[in-house]
DNA sequence: TAAACATTTGGCTATTTTGCCAAATATAAA
DNA sequence: TTTATATTTGGCAAAATAGCCAAATGTTTA
């Protein structure tokens, strides 16, 4: 592997890690319905605000979500909303999980 | 969020960590284009087989491929293909990180 | 201008993940 | 049945991540 490829994978794992976190991943589907700002994200969410303010950065460093300050409020959406369309297909894997769980006890 | 709410996005991040690896995800991609046995992923990857054994594990426990003992070798295959379709959205956030990357120096 | 509010950042500890080595296991070949 | 080959597993140290608190920053309101 050239080390192109090398950080090409680098890179395109940084984009997976950035979602690969509950509490990110949901926040990540909250903003594929829209727009919404850190103070709706600490009402809804069962974190400290620097926790959830740090999540939120770091989706932003991956390029998923960009942020607009509008007075005092920072409001964050999808940069690039297809990758909200993965998740169905990540629902299948769940699914096929449950299926093989349950032929165990079958 | 209830608790079988909060079960669900852990196991969506689970898939999701699963890939999110370097080296997870270029034998993911491997993987995509037809089986593959440990021995060749050795051959490929400047790891230990211990460590590539492992990474292989992770994608197994999260339900992504499944393996299939042939002989003295290990088979592993995608379990549920469609997880890489994800990646062409994945290089549209590389692409446009470079893009805002390219912006700055403009 | 001072006080209140929204968010980010720094710092710290706890937890998780990585990756190597060594040892165990399983299968095939000599 | 010893030996070689392929893989997994256990154990450990190093690195990365998570999440809290406190402090800093920026913005509006009184």
């Amino acid at each position: 592997m050239t080390a192109k490829e090398k950080n090409l994978y680098e890179a395109k794992a940084k984009v997976l890690k950035a979602l690969a976190h509950p509490t990110r991943l949901w926040m990540a589907e909250q903003l594929s319905a829209g727009e919404m700002c850190v103070c709706e994200f600490v009402d809804q969410v069962d974190a400290d605000f620097s926790t959830i303010s740090k999540h939120l950065s770091v989706m932003k460093q991956a390029g998923i979500v960009e942020d607009d300050k509008r007075g005092k409020q920072v409001y964050y959406k999808m940069k690039v909303p297809c990758v909200m369309n993965f998740m169905g297909c990540v629902e299948a894997v769940i699914k096929s999980n449950a299926k093989d769980q349950a032929a165990l006890v079958k």
